[in-house]
DNA sequence: CGTGGTGTTGATTACTTTCAAGATGTGTGG
DNA sequence: CCACACATCTTGAAAGTAATCAACACCACG
């Protein structure tokens, strides 16, 4: 069940070197491989299954009528999503670059509360703490907020690895691909950070950027 | 346990009837009564207790260092809210004005993921959609979303009761307080809405309203 | 070594905030 | 029941921040 085959998958350096642990018990499910910008799921298919990025990055967010976007979250090697309120999915997921994912299917009958309450409450930590982000924070704040919450994510280092393009970045942080370049360019220029390539920043004043993101 | 008992406390119209079905078994729980403003509980508190809303309504909310807030969430009379992901509580929660609210203790041991996880991934959803109005809309397109939201929570009716004050809205909505009246007035003067007085509007043109709010 | 996609930078515009003042509403005490 | 006082809300003018429009640079790919 691969849902898009890509003739040579050269793997990201962020990729973990081995799988993460799997997530759930249940029958071992083949790992599906994404390109860069395909889909897993769209809003409004049925849902039902449980997918785990085993290497690369996803994105989860929705439209507007006119074709804004909004990324409420990204999930990096080793993070769960695709559990819906109803047996509907309310969201995009799509693969941001190379990714492989892992599929699991609850038989049907079987009770996944447990398992699934510490991610969901997780997940909505997390959302509710992103509102504060884009309802009260400036540009510079939100990336930095941003920043600091990859850093973290990818272990607290100096070096940070951002898998998604600046458009990602802008519509994660509710501003436009221009403005996050300016503060990119801002913060490099004040010696906050420097980037080692464009996906790429090494975290130089850690205390600034916290104090930025509040 | 009264956290704070007022002389007299008057039932505002949008309290229901009758109490809401209890949502969790367990021994009956006395109702907590709130006068507005007081805190049910705050950040960093620890956690552990549902609360469920009887009458009147509560914000969630978080702040930055310089006072900035943002609400996350309002509760209605029905509603339940105070679930964490770890044993601490992230944000403080606060009655908007007269308000008795049902405390539910799980005696230790017990699980309550199945009961619990069907209202964490709808607060997930509502977050999630959240984001998307306050990173991608505008001042317009939150406030109507925001009438949406409260008409359909109170029935779909054509007159909405806000319980919060605009500095409320304001808050809930990445708004000031200023720009939320002035898109009041531009509604009204639209003839989409209609002020029956400051709490409490009148729907006109809610096909209007839902292509704003998208 | 081109070529398309992605990112950066600059100038201008638009929207929301801020600052300020006044109006309206609510609650209290006389 | 009325009058005053405080809080909330509305409106206006000025300022600030991010969006838009536009051009150019950079990078990865074939």
């Amino acid at each position: 069940m691969y849902a898009q085959a890509s003739a040579k998958i050269e793997l990201p350096s962020y990729a973990p070197h081995q799988s993460p642990a799997p997530a759930f018990e249940g029958p071992a499910t083949p790992v599906s491989f994404f390109t860069a910008g395909a889909e897993i799921y769209a809003q409004g298919e049925k849902a039902g299954a449980l997918y785990q990025v085993e290497f690369g990055a996803v994105r989860i967010y929705r439209l507007l009528a006119d074709g804004r976007r909004q990324i409420s979250a990204f999930h990096l090697a080793g993070e769960t999503f695709g559990f819906e309120a109803d047996a509907t999915h309310h969201f995009f997921a799509e693969a941001i670059n190379a990714t492989g994912v892992r599929v699991f299917r609850a038989p049907s009958g079987t009770d996944m509360s447990r398992q699934l309450l510490p991610l969901a409450l997780k997940g909505l930590t997390r959302a509710q703490e992103h509102l504060l982000v884009l309802g009260r924070q400036n540009a510079i704040e939100r990336v930095a907020a941003f920043l600091v919450e990859m850093s973290e994510r990818q272990g607290g280092l100096r070096q940070v690895e951002l898998p998604m393009s600046r458009n990602d970045i802008g519509d994660y942080l509710g501003l436009t691909i221009e403005t996050v370049s300016r503060v990119f360019t801002r913060l490099k220029e004040k010696g906050v950070i420097r980037l080692l390539s464009l996906r790429s920043i090494e975290i130089l004043k850690r205390d600034t950027l916290l104090a930025m993101g509040e």
